[in-house]
DNA sequence: CGATTAATTGATACTTCTCAAATCCTGTGG
DNA sequence: CCACAGGATTTGAGAAGTATCAATTAATCG
């Protein structure tokens, strides 16, 4: 899975603009630059394991990823998405505790692994660094509770219009309109927090009343108004 | 809600061990100190106000709060929960965002108030000290990530019993054995996720299989395993 | 003590899950 | 490029889990 973007450094890297490493400055790069091992994981590979101890983090530079838990009976649950310019596994390495949820990619996703040692060099450097982090975790945190308000408040039909919209705005759309990202119905079952058949039954619902329209694994919003209303979206 | 605690300083502080200011040095806690104020908030009180721009972060140093969120209806969801040692508000400050949720005292709770300005000229000062933050934010966030998978795919019997554990590893038990935390059915609920009568029902049916002992708010449990086994608690 | 608020119980309706069966797709090897 | 196996999707029916509404009883607080 290595490839020979190593070789790139980071202080070229457009994908750095508005991450957290954009705070760092042309030396603190080539630290990175130095230590950084660029690797491609194909679709479906898991790249972080649950339970491990991650070495360091990856930085997205292309392609999308699930971070998903093992739940009740092996059931996975989508927690949240990883897309370029994102750091993976930073939950665990900054806490000092295991993965408590592993990354797979849903897509040919090319990133680069910033090992542990170059990380902590860079927080102990940076105090600029370190509060960019924070901020990532702190939002991220945010948006927990928001998922976990959802979760326990909202009906399933609720929550999977919220999630349509929530999909579009964290992935966008293709060039025909359609979410520019491929789940299954199980994955979004995942994501949702509920069983398959009941995903594809609203979904269908959903294609019945014009809300959407859909196409094998292609959704499309159209009725982005309604399904906001539908979801109790307010914000 | 002022109190003449001000004078006492952070250096002598005995709920100061195991926190995030434990890596302080001892200038570094009397900047705290000299720019803190103590407060004391009695049972109910809001701490902070869910949509608001907090000016620093309290220090609690005795009592109990619970962090909640409005939700469908105004309905309230209850995120988690803090304790002496905690730091309330933090989320906020450091994502640079408003309050994502409030914080509303259970009993009368003492909690000293650090302004912004200083918190952040700490984290400026302190590589440990961001760490410390950061190990705080990553860790809560993983503890969301349980809780969103817990309440995606488990049933509110499972919850319910989960959450009766979890609240006696936060809190602990009062020296007759029952849980150390006074809470209304209503609040369970909005804990667990549920509507007060099924919480009410569910207590009622754990009682019933004898592994609770209830009376009026207080609650004890005598099944620790049995209640684990039912809430599919593995760790 | 009233007057509220909280807790409880019952009945009913609704949502969601589970199991089963059929059909559709998709990726893969020939 | 095509056929095919295995996985993904869809639909139906029935069971189970929860919520809601209403009515009572209990507890709490000025």
């Amino acid at each position: 899975m290595e490839c020979n973007d190593s070789n790139l450094s980071c202080l070229n890297c457009k994908e750095r603009e508005g991450t957290v490493l954009d705070v760092l400055t042309d030396k603190q790069l080539q630290l990175i630059t130095d230590n950084k091992t660029c690797v491609v994981f194909k679709k479906g590979q898991i790249i972080m394991h649950e339970g491990n101890n991650p070495n360091g983090v990856y930085c997205l530079k292309h392609g999308k990823c699930k971070t998903h838990k093992l739940g009740i009976e092996g059931k996975e649950q989508i927690i949240r998405f990883a897309k370029s310019g994102d750091l993976l596994g930073y939950r665990a390495i900054l806490s000092d505790e295991p993965l408590s949820a592993s990354i797979t990619a849903l897509e040919e996703t090319r990133a680069c692994f910033i090992p542990r040692q170059e990380l902590f060099e860079l927080i102990e450097q940076s105090p600029s660094f370190s509060m960019q982090l924070m901020k990532v975790a702190c939002h991220d945190l945010g948006e927990a509770g928001r998922i976990i308000t959802n979760l326990a408040q909202k009906t399933v039909r609720e929550r999977l219009a919220e999630m349509l919209l929530l999909l579009e705005s964290t992935f966008g759309v293709t060039s025909d309109g359609n979410l520019d990202v491929s789940l299954t119905r199980e994955e979004i079952a995942n994501l949702v927090g509920t069983a398959t058949e009941s995903t594809i039954r609203l979904l269908s619902e959903f294609k019945e009343d014009k809300l959407i329209v859909l196409k094998g694994r292609k959704i499309k919003l159209v009725e982005r108004g309604k399904l906001a209303k539908l979801g109790n979206v307010f914000d």
